[in-house]
DNA sequence: GTTGACATTTGCCAATTGGCAAATTATAAT
DNA sequence: ATTATAATTTGCCAATTGGCAAATGTCAAC
């Protein structure tokens, strides 16, 4: 669970940033503390239900997204649709990933994956 | 919140009758104390989203369902997710990169969002 | 009536969440 | 450098959740 615990924090942070809101903004808009806020994104605490559903809209997530973020959800149920649409995919692709990287134009999506191609490069050196 | 918490015990209490299994049966099938359960069917309890994901596929219920019955999800989130995800896709995510992606663990997916996060806030700085 | 098996409820408490207020850090202006 | 303001973090604790073990209730057989 710390894995998911970190990640989840990081992504909402990440979000946070993008948007973009201070955490008192968004604690202003949410109605949750940012003292909790912050926390959450430390990984410090985890956020139950009703807070995932408070900061889903100012953050600008889908309920179900951020649910299944969570692991509140089973990645199978919102994202049905997506799946059966990824299925040639030896593993299936994150909702929120894939929703990021829509918004960008092609030539900036295939510049991540060229810096994906390069890290995952140097990781192979790493490992000799 | 008094009406929906009994509401929502009564709920899982008839469908698990229904069933039909008893507290110690669906406790065994869930991974939830008999006691939990039993004190959320009479109210004096509210179940966390982590026991919702146990219990719902024991008792049959969708977990969007039983998430919404619980108010945890908006009620309308299902219609409106998918309206929102085409109004999301203003562009589209392209397949080379989808194909790439799905190719990665969830991690390194997630991982790659960092990535573009920090290109764009050296752009950022490059435009000033 | 008693007994035994099964089912449910209760007492208790550890763990976790979530908010208030104070402390600390970061940032901009001078 | 200092100062003021904004943003974030920390200390603390009330409230809530969730499980273990014991107590109680229910039902069938005798």
């Amino acid at each position: 669970m710390d894995y998911v615990n970190s990640d989840l924090g990081r992504i909402l942070k990440q979000q946070r940033i993008t948007v973009p809101l201070t955490l008192q903004e968004l604690a202003a808009e949410s109605g949750v503390s940012s003292s909790h806020l912050g926390r959450i994104e430390r990984g410090e605490r985890f956020p139950s239900a009703r807070i995932l559903r408070k900061i889903a809209k100012p953050l600008g997530f889908n309920e179900d997204e951020l649910f299944t973020l969570a692991g509140f959800l089973s990645p199978q149920t919102p994202g049905i649709a997506e799946e059966a649409g990824t299925r040639y995919a030896s593993r299936q692709l994150d909702p929120y990933v894939a929703r990021m990287l829509a918004e960008e134009p092609t030539e900036v999506q295939r510049a991540v994956i060229g810096v994906l191609s390069l890290l995952k490069s140097i990781a192979k050196g790493m490992t000799k």
